[in-house]
DNA sequence: GGGCTTAATGACTGCGAAGTCAAATCGAGA
DNA sequence: TCTCGATTTGACTTCGCAGTCATTAAGCCC
């Protein structure tokens, strides 16, 4: 056949008018709702419109409704390793909400950059932060009406939103947990210096010790190897336990020590390694999945507006496992097996 | 102040125009390449557009030029859980072509058909996809020249190109070095039914096995908890050997094999995790950095065109570790700790 | 059947930039 | 100083669709 359908590029409104015998803005009314078209002429559209394989072009759409049904995650580098179920759960949240995830990761200052001035190029419906975004980015969102969201970090200026974890009945709890397992002297294993969720972190831990003694704060990058390579040095200051600002490290940490048994390691995020029985880690565990279904919900992109300013904060959970158990962690085997469900998981930098 | 930098909403062009004292088109020229603005005229541009905070809008300008510089990534939601490189690759190789990627998680077919129209709604520059599309959709790429790179699967199309993984030769490194380890009956473990890679590694793994007995298929759905579920069953078949189609079944088979020493487990995709300690776990390195690189340059983003139907191999490469040493799997202590780079990874379904 | 409200309809404009084209400007060589 | 080619320049059109508005048709009550 040699009808419109076979042409190169799609079919325009106007295709679709023509060959249902109607004006474009019919067309137009029958792709939006809350436009009234009688039956008989909704059907003539419709069928043109499966003939020609015809659908609204969303970026034309986008460009007169001023929203795009796209919504900018901005993570770091980091954080898209080592928290997959984070943009899982929040590309699902997204999903619901009838918008789609444009991913952003940022490997250094330069692509934050570049990102700050695409998200404004490309007038996104909205931007999730999981990183530390400059004022003035925050500014420029707010003169042109973009709803922000910042994911576990507390906003600086009036017009972001945020979502956070409430952590200190956690950190409380494992710090009762840990006395109680007879530990006194704990060493934490913080984060990178410039992470606000690291600094987060040691300070919820700071707070919640109680009857317990910090002997000695130190760093390492967040990952796996990090506190693998870390784990001797920990083990020369002798501590009962040691607390740990993630699971990646934590997990390291715990590899590292294997040797060495009697010591409690804790970590914080509840990735789905920590289940695993050769770890068996206890952890805090941050509600993630309702930690971004409220990001996506505060944007307001489904339903309601964007309310500016806002902040909601989301209880975390003290999952105790083996590795904090009496006497320390159990040499290696099999720990008590218990559920592999995808468990939840983490947060950003 | 009151100058138009403050008014909500961002300048246009026209704005800048006007502040400037020179034609929208003149503002226009400024900001892409390859037009001829005289010296004085494009200074005058630059500091009317810098006091306004003016950047062209992405949106409207991909309406006349009809690109959108997005490029649509399809993955299933296992696969975006599982391969969390996988998504940190591409990016990173989308951001070096100077696109943006707009990520489609697939849970279900109602999804993957929302996904496809979107893509065609947003008329996106092209689209890499990590699962298995009905030959309809890319009969409507082909027909509105999107190029589509299929990503791990080979094309039912002449239009979408495809990369993969070269495995035979690793997966006869894989039997030569099981049989070297006096292995003889190997049971496999395959993936979802429904699983292409599954397939392949099924397919690849049986073309390889020379000098061994597959003595058993059974199937997993690729997740640990699968492996671990799996284990006590494959255990009865009382094989020499376990080669497993990805690797979160495998460490999940491996812990819940600790028990039984003498069993030689591999899995295949080269995780973060099967580097571990408790793991080193035997496995096939598909490229992924190479494949993601290979993926995006084939879209013709960048620079050149794309050019339809290509198929691009790349080599994977033998990882062995402890869990195939000599007497298989050493109990769970410490076994060789190496570097624990973030390794290569993985391939979708 | 007249006057009324309500629904349906199409011509037209605008979103914000890029591309087209012809006019204007500039320089260099004769 | 004049002419010819090359560069600048701005008016105008285009991309595809949604919204505005005035017009027409349809229902409805008395």
């Amino acid at each position: 056949m040699s009808d419109d359908s076979t042409r190169a590029g799609r079919a325009t409104s106007y295709d679709v008018a023509r060959l249902a015998g109607v004006s474009q803005s019919a067309v137009s009314r029958c792709f939006r709702d809350g436009a009234s078209v009688s039956p008989d002429k909704r059907a003539r559209v419709e069928a043109a419109a499966e003939r020609l394989g015809y659908a609204p072009n969303k970026i034309a759409r986008s460009l007169i409704t001023r929203r795009s049904h796209i919504i900018g995650l901005l993570v770091t580098e980091r954080t898209a390793r080592g928290y997959p179920d984070l943009l899982l759960e929040m590309d699902r949240a997204i999903q619901r909400s009838g918008n789609r995830m444009l991913l952003f990761t940022i490997a250094d200052d330069a692509a934050l950059a570049a990102a700050l001035a695409d998200i404004l190029a490309y007038s996104l419906d909205g931007v999730i932060a999981g990183i530390t975004v400059p004022l003035a980015f925050l500014e420029a969102c707010a003169r042109r009406r973009i709803p922000v969201v910042l994911y576990n970090r507390e906003s600086p200026h009036a017009w972001a939103c945020s979502v956070g974890c409430a952590d200190n009945a956690a950190w409380a709890g494992l710090a009762a947990h840990l006395v109680e397992a007879g530990c006194r002297r704990v060493v934490f294993l913080g984060g990178p210096a410039g992470s606000s969720v690291a600094q987060d972190r040691l300070r919820g831990m700071q707070r919640a010790a109680e009857g317990l003694e910090i002997i000695a704060i130190r760093h390492a990058d967040f990952t796996y190897a990090g506190g693998h390579r870390e784990a001797p040095a920990l083990l020369q200051l002798r501590p009962d336990a040691i607390v740990c600002a993630n699971d990646a490290m934590a997990l390291g940490v715990l590899d590292g020590c294997r040797a060495v048994p009697g010591i409690a390691i804790s970590g914080y995020d509840n990735v789905p390694e920590s289940a695993w029985p050769p770890y068996s880690l206890t952890t805090l565990a941050p509600p993630v999945a309702g930690l971004t279904k409220a990001a996506v919900a505060m944007l307001g992109a489904g339903d309601g507006g964007f309310v500016p300013g806002e902040r909601r904060l989301l209880r975390a959970t003290l999952m105790v496992r083996g590795s904090t158990a009496m006497g320390g962690l159990v040499g290696g085997g099999v720990v008590g097996a218990a559920g592999f469900e995808p468990t939840t998981l983490s947060p950003p930098d």
